[in-house]
DNA sequence: CTGAAAGCGCTAACAG
DNA sequence: CTGTTAGCGCTTTCAG
């Protein structure tokens, strides 16, 4: 059986070592590190190897080496608009060091990503964890095994890139007042987020600051069905303007003002956060930039820059955000 | 040097070996064919394992197995909502079977698209291939390598699943014509696509069956601001309805005809595709549901089953679809 | 049911 | 600059 397929499977180094009639230390160095070699050798050796189909084993290397060239990428929900972007960054500064990248999605439970990371760990340079649902001392236990960055999750002694609303959800708030907004609402996100007690801090704080009235309306987690069930509670307390916790809460809350017959911005201004959706709703929406994609890249570039020598320590990059002004917000009705 | 890490790093199978005084052969059996082992000698070597710490070292295993239980998945643009949902789909079926799953982003580049699939073949069983953007001789040429799975993209002899809208689509024809449409639009999506090339001749051989008049208009790349872009040749076209080739498309269309001061559904009927957004926009978008999460898992499915015994062969699994009927089609003004 | 021995394909000292 | 020699940690015949 598998006559013909005798010699089907991918060739070796000694294949080639044979062929082209050098010794295998030399195609593998040929491979890895080709400024040891004479520059004539090397290209014999890649000639042949390409000839014959010959293509480096990377379980082979990474067994004798113990580099993989790969890092996890863990997040809570990969259909919630707010993550892809921060794994598309996350991917391409990968690739420009040839790194894979292997993706979980723990469906915002901590067993699951305890789940993944030990799936992961064992062939894995590194982890980023991307506002992970674990317990600090379960995040502690992995990062003693591999070298993690979080990202939206600060964790003293880790690395972490932050995703810092505080400004942008500033410029939020004051914008609301220079629209002439006398009372606004806080529509949260999910109380153990870091991000959300950020974002209602800054509201609560700017708000007294500049004698705003702010009422802070709870949903057990972000949606659009929890925007659109805040609707009604934004109206019962009879604010002129709501800040959510996310575009997609927003959103939600656009379209439950829209059911309960107000429009806005005119009867009622709305700002979102993270900016996800901003450029593709109708009114385009006001929301806080939060350059994720960035986060995802600086994420990468740190772990990847841990690899090859530097320090990893510490290392708190927190990256800063602006409003972004659309059509959501206006003057309060008179 | 490294001395008090002497032993700070994963034991290995002989440690656990020694420490519970069998060979090394049985510790591995205890992990891998435990039926072989008498009861009591695996769980001693289990206790063992556990006490000094061992976890088996994947790599190690892969390289003396030949099987990596990782799968790899490349989709064109995760940011892109349309594969968010394959992606969790993907996800969920590879976890119950223990595999992990690199993530490739091509960037909708075929040529990166190539260069991920090299780097991944070295440690995958298998490949799905979401949306490929390759060649179908590229295609072919990786899966003379290793077993694919294609989504959306129908390659005789491979196997693929792939979602069919023509009945979803067909449905939405059918829907404006009963409301009294007679002239309507079809924005394209990429011309390579198999879905656009599907969903285009079903909006053309319906309408034409039915008597309706329609204008296919092209954009590049499926995009909000292709259907911004659109809409002032929607509303040159006279016609009274559009049927996009994807949500996101059309979501653009709604937010142009509104900027040119027409309002969906009252003055143009607007019908997207794939109902990614569907439930998130105001007004609440009449789409052609994709179940795209099912494609994902099923894709997987079929991999996993044919990665454990069963043939692959050119299954070709084909998901049907339906018109959800929301908020954005109504009878033309007259 | 358990042990001994060979080897998966590659890299990394160490010689020459 | 190039070849030789040991392994990386695990699985797997083959004996017993």
């Amino acid at each position: 059986m598998t006559r013909t397929t005798v010699s089907r499977s991918t060739p070796t180094i000694s294949q080639v070592a044979s062929a082209a009639g050098v010794s295998r230390s030399s195609v593998s160095r040929a491979f890895s590190r080709p400024e040891l070699l004479g520059k004539e050798t090397v290209e014999r050796i890649l000639a042949v190897a390409r000839d014959i189909g010959y293509v480096p084993n990377h379980t082979a290397r990474a067994l004798s080496t113990g580099r993989y060239s790969n890092i996890a990428l863990v997040v809570p929900d990969v259909a919630n608009p707010f993550f892809p972007p921060i794994i598309e960054g996350a991917q391409a500064e990968a690739d420009q060091s040839d790194f894979c990248v292997f993706l979980g999605n723990s469906g915002e439970s901590p067993r699951h990503e305890d789940a993944l990371l030990d799936r992961f760990m064992g062939q894995v340079e590194g982890v980023v964890l991307v506002s992970s649902r674990l317990s600090e001392a379960r995040i502690r236990h992995h990062a003693a095994r591999k070298p993690i960055v979080l990202v939206n999750r600060d964790v003293k002694g880790l690395a972490r890139v932050l995703i810092d609303s505080s400004q942008g959800v500033e410029q939020a708030v004051v914008h609301l007042n220079e629209l002439g907004h006398r009372r606004i609402a806080y529509v949260a996100g999910p109380a153990q987020s870091w991000s959300n007690r950020q974002r209602r801090a800054t509201v609560v704080r700017v708000s007294k600051r500049l004698g705003l009235a702010v009422t802070v309306i709870p949903t057990p987690v972000p949606s659009y069905a929890a925007g659109v069930a805040a609707a009604k509670q934004i109206i019962k307390s009879s604010v002129t303007a709501a800040v959510a916790f996310d575009d997609l809460t927003a959103q939600g809350v656009m379209a439950g003002l829209a059911e309960q017959g107000l429009t806005v911005p005119s009867d009622m201004s709305v700002i979102g956060c993270d900016d996800v959706l901003g450029a593709s709703t109708y009114p385009a929406m006001t929301s806080v930039s939060s350059r994720s994609a960035e986060a995802g890249k600086a994420a990468v570039s740190l772990l990847l820059d841990f690899l090859s020598g530097s320090s990893l320590g510490d290392a708190r990059l927190a990256l800063d955000t602006h409003l972004v002004m659309r059509q959501t917000t206006l003057a309060p009705a008179t």
